[in-house]
DNA sequence: CGGGGTGTTGAAGCCTGTCAACAATTGTGG
DNA sequence: CCACAATTGTTGACAGGCTTCAACACCCCG
């Protein structure tokens, strides 16, 4: 058993979050639904078939690739427990992290068989994924258009998330850098219904946080003991608590109402 | 009239390339569809009904907000004419750029009433602007496959546009960064057929460049200097030639291959 | 119990930012 | 068409955030 126990707590979640009614044949709650359910044009009739879509399910062991830079992809991966990592690696050999993936996401999520793809993902803990076919997938999205809102905000939503990335990395310091993506994490951990309060394993090393912020992990650590000694955080053995929400996100110049695109209501996170 | 004229070759690329057949009611050559041609799954028979879509034309000058941060995005807008850039302002006033738009491109490019936009788009030159309405595009895109499939994949490159420039911002040098940018640019626009060789304007400030690359306008200015003197380009007035693109290709550390997605042969452009 | 991965700390240097002044270019109005 | 103002580009000196290199401590796992 690794130390990183997100997972333990989604079947909690799916008791918690309002919206049983999004997955009736599943009372443990699929992290998916738990997202979608924040959707407002979300069709709760096609929550089966989200559901029945992913048939085969498969375990990942930590630090291997899920998917491979360069490879063929012909499954779509639904990422049920556990984190990942999109990752691309630049021609000298430096790796820039490009997303985390948590539990509820899926990927690539578009329904065009899109061959060769150029970046890989890596199972940062030991992973529960749940796969489709990319047939299946294509067709069911491409028919049903309910189906293909949901993965049309989805991939908004994606896209949004990479934005602020890059915002975070072409304008904020190493401090408020590293603020806004664990403000960023525990928003779409509770998005997800994974978590509910402000406690959450960190499954990224200092290295991969590194990676992910363009930073090196020596700056990552001093940086991470600033964050510990404003009393932002309290970081051991990679379990992470917000102490101060508040000033941890306007350390980060954190917004999180590109999370819910199309949202009248901001989500309530903050 | 601006010293920015991109535009003035639109034309002559729709004579030149060789996809007539493609925009048989616009001799002059629709940049969007010049783009979906390198869709190997785009089907030649929807170029009609892209065409129809966008409707209005509007011009708008320099400078202007196209769609304004935290405004309502009823409109769908294909940019034919012109540049312009995708940015979010950080609660500290600074700017970042998240995607320099040119001919061809469409904003928001997805099929979702999406309510608010959390970024705003600015046109760096005069530019000529086809807009659709939200509900005739979500309409027509959730209801024919084959153009939901076009859009897709402009998704798809779209993001990976997107990708680049975070690894680019992550993992690279201002003078690697910047070589990076101009082979995408010129990529881009050969995509779209609005150029031919090395040369085009750059509509683009530096101070506008050092907003896209998250550096300042100054170390962007002593950059290009370098990259001037090392021979690997040209730039006078904005007008920027590429003098080796070899040597740009490799300094940048570029490969094409992610413009276009789904394409067994990469696009031949460098 | 030993070894590799991970976290921590120090010292030195460099890439990039900041501040400031000026030159060149573009746009504007008389 | 010229004169003026505003924007954009250029250059220098200095400062600082982050990197690099290196060593060591810790912890988990076999």
């Amino acid at each position: 058993m690794t130390a990183i126990d997100t997972e333990r707590r989604v079947e909690a979640a799916g008791l918690r979050s309002g919206n049983c009614q999004l997955a009736p044949r599943n009372e443990s709650g699929n992290p998916l639904l738990n997202k979608l359910a924040h959707f407002s044009g979300f069709n709760p009739a096609c929550a089966p078939t989200v559901d029945r879509l992913f048939r085969r399910t498969a375990i990942v062991p930590r630090h291997r690739d899920i998917l491979s830079e360069g490879s063929q992809a012909d499954e779509i991966v639904l990422l049920l427990r556990g984190w990942a990592a999109r990752y691309k690696l630049a021609h000298d050999g430096e790796r820039q992290i490009l997303s985390f993936l948590l539990p509820g996401d899926v990927f690539p999520s578009h329904p065009l068989p899109v061959g060769v793809i150029d970046y890989g993902i890596l199972a940062l803990t030991r992973c529960t994924i749940k796969t489709a076919t990319a047939e299946a997938f294509d067709h069911a999205v491409l028919r049903d258009a309910d189906l293909a809102r949901a993965f049309w905000w989805l991939s908004i939503q994606d896209k949004a998330i990479l934005r602020a990335w890059l915002v975070n990395l072409g304008t904020r310091s190493a401090y408020a850098r590293i603020a806004n993506l664990f403000c960023e994490l525990a928003a779409r951990l509770r998005l997800a219904g994974v978590i509910d309060g402000w406690v959450f394993d960190l499954a990224p090393t200092q290295e991969e946080l590194a990676d992910a912020e363009g930073l090196t992990a020596v700056h990552t650590n001093r940086t991470l003991q600033q964050l510990r000694t404003d009393g932002l955080i309290k970081l051991d053995k990679r379990r992470l608590t917000i102490l101060d929400s508040a000033r941890l996100q306007r350390a980060g110049d954190f917004d999180p109402a590109y999370l819910n695109p199309g949202g009248r209501a901001p989500i309530h996170l903050f």
